[in-house]
RNA sequence: GGCGAUGUGGUGGAAUUGGUAGACACGAGGGAUUCAAAAUCCCUUGCCUUCGGGCGUGACGGUUCGAGUCCGUCCAUCGCUACCA
């Protein structure tokens, strides 16, 4: 792998080259995730994983096909187990707000993290339980259409359900089912909306009312309340769960502008006006807002509330590949971080596969401890972090590496942010936001004086492989050693900047690369044929031959475009640039010119030539530049720059159309006046015939480009 | 289901701001060179055509003198969706 990179041309630091699987790395993150636990900002919560019954082990999401396990095929379980969490949460807003102070990011990627942040303010509402002390709170977006709960939906996991299934065996059973559903999300929102009578009874906050309370499938425990409350007139999914329960649905809201609304096929979620409403009635859904969150905040039964979509980070993972959660579990003193002094903690690599579950949660050498509180047995943490914890922060450790004292030392501030990042557009939502998290984190910890890690970003498309992304799980991956074997490293570089933009995603087919392997050979081919000529010196451009200065101007022409397309990093249209400027080079028309001013532009052009190419190929462009004589070290030379007085023409081409369809094409003077341009327009032969006999109705000149005539008739 | 993208010749793709659609390549066809081949060089190459021109950027509408580009609706494909890393 190093090889191949260094062989492919790649200007590492290998001095700062790391391993994120290493004891040294990993106990840097252990640390700060116990300096984190101290702050309050980690801790323990029981979450659902997918369990399969028969292996014995937890599933990843995609591991789960068609609900079932993907190696024995048996129905995967939802099994509610201890986890530890990150409180991203409480970064929440200033993870969103910061977003608008990213303009080095694509606009694409910070949309994607404000939706995935997903902030909406809306009420915490509470409702009262029939015969009971207890209040069931639900988080609602629309409080205005409070007057309109027909019921109220609560998590399968939630107290009040698993109470009233005690009694209820049928109700007992509908739990158990919910326990079954995956746990991804896409899986949730996908699936048959289902849910059960409670026999609970809750009590409208505003009314006194009472409204049944269901067990509902869709409603998440790690949501809001784990509870909600269904408004079918005006929600779309509480509509369909109502048609299905034969629930009653209670028009609140009318249209703003009066309009009809029929609502026997689907609910009517905009906003509008309150109607049927008690004393809220008549007020827009905008005030009832307002007005209903302060009846609700003055007795006490809710008040505004802003929540985010984005849950706290969950990190532990039952596998064994990772590194270890440095807690202790107490049976007196309870979850317990493991001291500085006692970091690492390494995982065992001598261990035993029995193919079920991760080897260390059975080896007591490993879990068997003390409690660095009271001194009593206790056992380590046997999962390990979710792999993201790795790569949140790797970036900074770039510049602090080799320092044992500390996680990041002083070098880390001077670098970071990042100036540019370059990642997979996959990663847009889940990967930024854990690093930008974990900068903030450090930034909090005093270890870094920056707020967001990454100045720039570019996210690369990704490469396909018949037709999905390649991936090492799939074993659909592309070796570029081969096309480096075969064409060598510049060729293969040049190929793949030339094939596609980097941001677009591109399915990999190598036909093609004859083209970028013709290309460089012309190039050295060119120079080795044409040496001495192209050793150049310093020429009065204004006595070149008409060839001469044709050709110039498109190299500098050529040259501002290509420089345009570096700097948006669309390095294929660059390439193209370079295709361009050895095409002009060697035009027979200018190889047969005045041979002193042909030298010179040829020296000029493929000095030009030789350094945009060198980031693309930069070992022809090297070799080349020295053989030539420009310089020592192409590395060093001066990027190269547009000369406007090449670019001047004395005369254009003007495009003629005639009611926006092209009929002519007219050369005129550069400076010619909008009269005269109209007129040579109107008399060009083909034009002539497509307006006689017709009114022309307008004329548009756009300078330089073209010349519209509208007639009509 | 939600969110984000993408859709242009046989293929990869190009088209700063709404202004000549198909740059630059690949492939294909024809020619030159060669005993022959490789390599190289030259020409042609969106579709249709009565050779005047007509059509054409996923589909259907709209705005505009002018739309690949802006707006609306729809279709298809891809990515992410919190335990793949």
């Amino acid at each position: 792998m190093r090889g191949q990179l260094k062989r492919l041309g790649f200007g590492y630091d290998w001095e700062r080259e790391l391993a994120t699987c290493t004891p040294e790395y990993y106990k840097w993150e252990q640390w700060l995730f116990t300096r984190l636990f101290e702050k309050g900002l980690v801790y323990k919560k029981t979450a659902p994983v997918n369990w399969c019954p028969n292996d014995m082990t937890v599933l990843a999401n995609e591991q789960v096909i068609d609900g079932c396990c993907w190696r024995c095929d048996t129905e995967v379980e939802r099994k509610e187990i201890p986890q530890y969490f990150m409180k991203i949460t409480d970064y929440a807003e200033e993870l969103l707000r910061d977003l608008d102070k990213m303009p080095g990011w694509p606009e694409q990627v910070r949309t994607m993290q404000k939706n995935g942040i997903g902030r909406s303010k809306g009420c915490e509402v509470q409702f009262g339980i029939e015969d009971s002390d207890e209040t069931l709170k639900v988080f609602t977006t629309r409080p205005d259409t409070l007057m309109g709960v027909t019921y109220v939906g609560v998590a399968a996991e939630h107290a009040l359900a698993i109470r009233a299934a005690e009694n209820n065996a049928e109700l007992a059973a509908f739990i158990d089912e919910c326990k079954h559903q995956e746990t991804s999300e896409a899986a949730m929102e996908t699936m048959e909306k289902k849910g059960m009578d409670t026999g609970l009874k809750a009590i409208h906050p505003l009314t006194g009312e009472q409204v049944p309370v269901y067990v509902a499938n869709f409603v998440l425990m790690g949501y809001g309340e784990g509870a909600v409350m269904a408004v079918p007139a005006h929600d779309q999914r509480d509509f369909e769960f109502a048609q299905k329960y034969k629930l009653p649905i209670k028009q609140v809201i009318a249209a703003a502008d009066g309009s009809e609304i029929d609502m026997s096929q689907a609910a009517y979620t905009e906003k509008g006006v309150l109607i049927d409403s008690a004393e809220f009635t008549g007020l827009s859904s905008k005030d009832a807002f307002g007005a209903i969150a302060k009846t609700l905040s003055e007795t006490n039964k809710g008040r505004v509330q802003v929540n985010y979509r984005l849950r706290d980070w969950g990190v532990s993972r039952q596998r064994y590949w990772g590194c270890p959660i440095p807690m202790i579990n107490c049976p007196t003193c309870g979850e317990v971080p493991v001291p500085e002094d006692q970091l690492p903690v390494v995982l065992p690599e001598d261990i035993e596969f029995d193919g079920v579950g991760s080897p260390i949660k059975k080896m007591p050498e490993f879990y068997e401890t003390s409690c660095p509180k009271c001194g009593g047995e206790a056992h380590r943490e046997t999962d390990t972090f979710d792999t993201f914890m790795e790569s949140s922060w790797y970036y900074a450790r770039f510049a602090s590496v080799g320092h044992d004292d500390a996680m990041l030392d002083e070098r880390a501030k001077y670098w970071l942010s990042v100036d540019q990042y370059v990642g997979g557009i996959e990663h847009a939502i889940l990967h930024l936001l854990y690093s930008r998290f974990f900068h903030k984190l450090m930034r909090d910890e005093g270890l870094v004086d920056s707020d967001e890690p990454f100045h720039n970003l570019l996210t690369q498309g990704m490469v396909l492989k018949d037709g999905s992304k390649m991936s090492k799980s799939k074993g659909n991956t592309v070796d570029p050693q081969e096309l480096v074997e075969k064409y060598g490293a510049d060729t293969a570089r040049l190929f793949m900047m030339f094939a596609a933009p980097p941001e677009q995603s591109l399915e990999w087919n190598d036909a093609g690369v004859d083209g970028a392997y013709r290309f460089l050979k012309r190039v050295w081919h060119f120079a080795v044929d044409n040496a001495e000529a192209l050793h150049g010196g310093t020429y009065d451009w204004s006595q070149a031959a008409d060839e001469v200065k044709k050709a110039r101007r498109e190299i500098h022409e050529q040259l501002k475009q290509a420089i345009v397309d570096f700097n948006k990093y669309q390095f294929n249209t660059v390439v193209a640039a370079c295709m361009k400027m050895m095409n002009t080079l060697t035009d027979s028309k200018l190889a047969e010119a005045d041979e002193s001013s042909r030298n010179a532009v040829w020296a000029e052009g493929f000095s030009i030539l030789l350094r945009l190419l060198s980031p693309i190929a930069p070992h022809i462009s090297f070799a080349l530049w020295r053989e030539l004589g420009y310089g020592d070290d192409i590395l060093y030379a001066s990027w190269p720059e547009v000369d406007e007085a090449a670019l001047v023409r004395d005369s254009i081409e003007l495009v003629i159309q005639v009611n926006g369809k092209l009929r002519g094409r007219i050369e005129v003077a550069a400076n010619a006046d909008k009269a005269s341009i109209e007129e040579a327009a109107r008399t060009e032969e083909n034009v002539a015939r497509f307006i006689a006999g017709k009114d022309v109705v307008k004329v548009i000149v756009v300078p330089g480009k073209l010349v519209n005539i509208v007639v009509k008739g």
